[in-house]
DNA sequence: TACGAATCCGGACCGAAGTCCGCTTAATTT
DNA sequence: AAATTAAGCGGACTTCGGTCCGGATTCGTA
């Protein structure tokens, strides 16, 4: 599996600029189009970065994504690597930043029943299944991508399903209290849990699936779909 | 506030014998009344610790419970605590162990609406309640120990909660699937999420609440509780 | 009380994340 | 083209979690 390396573009520059929490300001393009273009080198070893960190992963696991093993293999300094990403954190979820910004934009203006089209319920239903199977590969690293418990909830990418997940429900049950039902509906998709339950638990995937369906249908007060 | 020190009985001693994971076999006596009797000298030792360990969150904060830290302030080495605890995550969760068990025993064996005696979904939104509110002091602590994504949610006093509220799902919706269920209400209790709605999002306990009580109704399929 | 073995102790040691700061280099301005 | 300056670079350094192992203690047994 490789991991998209080429191209994508998140993480604070260097300051980090401890972003304003929460604000569901996006929804507008999806994603930003381009940050302020870095300066040549500097997109030179971002690329690099990534390439080497996806080596990395594919020769000896996310375990072996080291810093300093990335900068080595990048042939660059380890402030660099910092830099660039913020932390280890970071450059993982720019790994994963491909990926991230597909489901988004399939969400956002795919083909049904994923995308706009089909009634919110059914769109509910796919999101979660898609989000669910995207997961599953790439569980590793989207383990080891998972921010300290303070930031869980606070990037980006989630962000931007939970902005999804809430504006779905508003238009199944407007009375409710749409936020909080939607973190609910999030929760079940966290990486964390699916590791749990498929690895450590042992469920196959199908039960997932299912689980996921029936949670909508009780959420938003349908009737069983079965 | 104080943090329960001078008994508490958790944790594997030190190779650390990788318990089998999420066998829930317990929901026998609640928790093991003692375990297999430490060493006279090695049971000083705990006490320290967790004493000293105490003493440094109320000065310094959850930051400051540095593993030499605690060593020092115990007048203890190094070693001595990860022998004990296994980890930092372990040292946190037994410092949280008293208020854990306090828990464990109320829902199991206290009064109604949360022990025995209530109708199943009164108790299961007086558990939330519970947590919900235990969780948001002691949040700090909570926050720090929660364990790395993989081990989550295979922790024994993760696995008590869970296979409560199993329990209880199961006499209202005996064909769903509740392990499952389980795992979706229990989300919603997750520290890390209540954090980040209180103290990220700014929402009030209130709220959070009343998000349990609904979502509680809308899982067991519930009228409105109102 | 003496002894042997299991348990425990402690601190030196290691690896990895993250910080710092003087130097270099790419873009911009004149 | 030279000068200016903001951005980037790199690697030494710090901090902390976690490991290891020779030596000390405790406790059951004789």
């Amino acid at each position: 599996m490789l991991y998209a390396v080429f191209m994508s573009s998140v993480l604070p520059p260097f300051p980090q600029p401890q972003e304003p929490f929460d604000t569901p300001q996006l929804l507008e393009v999806g994603p930003a189009p381009e940050e302020p273009c870095l300066r040549a080198d500097a997109a030179r070893n971002r690329a690099r970065l990534l390439e080497a960190a996806a080596r990395l992963i594919a020769e000896h696991g996310v375990a072996g994504v080291t810093m300093e093993a990335v900068a080595a293999a990048a042939e660059v300094g380890k402030g660099t690597v910092f830099r660039r990403f913020g932390d280890r954190t970071g450059l993982l979820m720019a790994l994963l930043d491909h990926s991230s910004r597909q489901l988004q934009a399939d969400f956002l203006g795919g083909p049904p029943p994923l995308g706009p089209g089909a009634p919110p319920v059914e769109r509910l239903r796919a999101f979660g299944v898609a989000v669910l199977y995207r997961s599953a590969d790439q569980l590793d690293l989207q383990l080891a991508a998972q921010p300290e418990p303070t930031r869980r909830y606070a990037n980006p990418p989630i962000q931007a399903l939970r902005t999804h997940i809430t504006m779905l429900l508003r238009q199944v049950e407007p009375n409710a209290d749409c936020e909080l039902l939607a973190q609910t509906l999030l929760a079940y998709l966290d990486p964390a849990q699916i590791h749990h339950l498929t690895r450590q638990c042992g469920m196959p995937m199908e039960r997932l699936e299912a689980g996921w369906t029936d949670l909508v249908d009780r959420v938003t007060r349908t009737a069983p779909t079965r």
